[in-house]
DNA sequence: TTGGCTACTGAATCGCCATTCATTTCTTAG
DNA sequence: CTAAGAAATGAATGGCGATTCAGTAGCCAA
């Protein structure tokens, strides 16, 4: 076998259980979730997850990055392909959030349930990937106050963490619930609405 | 001693032990927290927990129902005093929203990490006095749909949603981050803001 | 004073499960 | 083909911590 193979053959087995994490975990969550049930998952013997991850809460922060790492390309090559002003922009990213979720059903879930908890409660971990996803967000904003669509006076910071929250929620229902993918056009249009033009009626 | 002042006795045990998990909750997260540190918290000896509560679980849950109980009850009493049209309301209920959560620190912290895992994972546990919460606040999208101050044509169930995300979130932010109370009223100006009008500018 | 009742205590139990590591299986260079 | 080294295995270990329960303490009525 070359190193090039041996690599990949790693890279499949690692890949293997983290696919099984993410499983197990969106299914039951990070704490009731045995070791012993991912490595079946994964088809792997139990102490084989340990010659890929330092322990249990590695798997998890490993899964974290590794997860957020591919939504992040994603998303940016679909915005990038987005031609627009920034409120166009801005509501391709809430559709596209919806719809990668909707797509990926159990990282959606392990997400939306676990990414509190982790953050505060697994130490060390600063969640990088969690603030590059927001980074994106913000950006957006910034973009659009900079050519004169959004209102200057809003912090954009607090403005992309609002948004992510109502996202989130609104998203975790929907998991939560097992809905059929259903109308992700019509919640991802509603909510994009509110956000650009608010709950008030106009004339 | 009268029946009255033995069950004042119980209660003010059991809310010994409450404030003692909330406590530990919030700085801990449930699965960290063994049910010693609450006893010692609570000045109580490990066994007499069980005397109260069936178990860990059973402690959680009560604990949610008796605080959200709580919230929502001083939510209502001051929004009743609120006069003014729905807007005003929702204006209000932001700022209650925030208010509330600065001025019990442990409580945010506790509602807002662990609602979404046990929501989930503790078996059996619907989280009425959550939807409770939300439902008051779809009360007032729908007042001010009937009164044709806000687009008749959202979902008012989706919109409360995705309002309690973002203010949840947040909070999560400020919460976790432990920063000074800060200008809440300037944070809840800003969301109320987004809400009501929308991001964009207005000639 | 005593006996019974209730509330409480906290050390001991017991099951669970993350992690380890002696052993086996696979891989490949010579 | 062979032997060394790498990778994988999964049964055994060890520790932890929720829960239990035999015992203690306080209280009251007779």
């Amino acid at each position: 076998m070359t190193e090039v193979e041996k690599q990949r053959n790693n890279n499949e087995k690692r890949e293997r259980i983290l696919e099984g994490a993410l499983k197990a975990f969106a299914k039951k969550g990070f704490y009731n979730t045995k070791v012993s049930e991912i490595a079946s998952e994964a088809g792997v013997a139990d102490g084989t997850i340990y010659l890929y991850f330092k322990n249990k809460d590695d798997l998890l922060i490993s899964l974290f990055e590794d997860r957020m790492e591919w939504v992040i390309e994603r998303l940016q090559a679909e915005l990038s392909a987005v031609s627009g002003d920034s409120l166009v922009k801005l509501r391709a990213f809430v559709h596209l959030h919806f719809l990668l979720a909707v797509e990926n059903r159990d990282l959606a879930e392990f997400i939306t349930v676990e990414l509190r908890q982790s953050a505060k409660f697994v130490k060390e971990y600063k969640n990088p990937k969690f603030a590059d996803y927001l980074r994106i967000l913000q950006g957006l904003i910034e973009q659009g106050q900079a050519e004169g669509l959004i209102r200057a006076e809003l912090d954009s910071k607090l403005v992309s963490r609002a948004i992510f929250g109502a996202l989130d929620e609104v998203l975790l229902q929907l998991t939560l619930s097992r809905s059929a993918p259903g109308d992700v056009v019509n919640e991802s249009t509603q909510i994009s609405a509110i956000l650009i033009d608010g709950l008030i009626t106009r004339d």
